[in-house]
DNA sequence: ACCGTTGTACGATGTTTGTCGAATGAAAGA
DNA sequence: TCTTTCATTCGACAAACATCGTACAACGGT
């Protein structure tokens, strides 16, 4: 492959019918990266690295190619920044009320877990 | 410890109010504990070997500890059977609509997908 | 007593995962 | 152009995980 054509991997986001609802699941069943689902429900659109975890740039890379691939986020990039954005519509259209009931059920236990 | 004290390690359950999101939704990503979970939907309770799973049974056995330690399933003895429960209001009362949003995505999930 | 049934515990094995540091790439600003 | 900023990829590593085979424990029936 030529070096000079090679850009950061192109950012590809499965299609809603290609979700898979354990992969959606175990994306999220971390806690950094229900830290990032959470944080996004409260801000329509971050930079990576503004999110309120402290793993190392490389592990927050990581997580973030989790959530992409398994459709719960959408990055776009502009200049150096890379945007994320929650997939909400895209998510409650294949599988209805899924999202909410999990954050939902995150946000109980973290309220309820320290007092 | 002495051997003719040792019974089958006695059954424990964490209460409602221990139970976590996160690990809840690790048990539920895999295939296996997902198939498990769906069943039970339908049958009010099942003996252990009665489950539509295609692993060792030492794998399942493994499957269900994560599924009880988790707060999904209850088990209790009978005789040499072990017969196994939905935990769905416990479920339910800690985190409504978690557990009926998860199942209902997975069914349309393998409708969908094999047609 | 003996055997079959039911399910567990343990040890081994190969895979996946979360984590990091170092090197890299692309863009914006000095 | 040089440097800084933002974020990624790669390689490495330890921990966790799914899986199995074997051995074992408890009970029920013969």
């Amino acid at each position: 492959m030529p070096r000079s054509q090679r850009r950061r991997t192109a950012l590809t986001h499965p299609e809603p019918e290609d979700f898979d609802v354990l992969d959606i699941l175990h994306a999220m069943s971390d806690p950094t990266r229900m830290t990032i689902v959470q944080t996004l429900r409260s801000t329509p659109e971050r930079a990576c690295g503004t999110f309120p975890v402290d793993v190392a740039p490389s592990t927050l890379s990581h997580h973030f190619r989790v959530l992409r691939d398994s459709g719960v986020i959408r990055q776009r990039e502009e200049g150096t920044r890379r945007w994320t954005t929650l997939r909400e519509e895209e998510l409650d259209r294949r599988f209805p009320g899924l999202l909410d009931a999990i954050v939902t059920a995150y946000e109980t236990s973290t309220a309820a877990g320290t007092p």
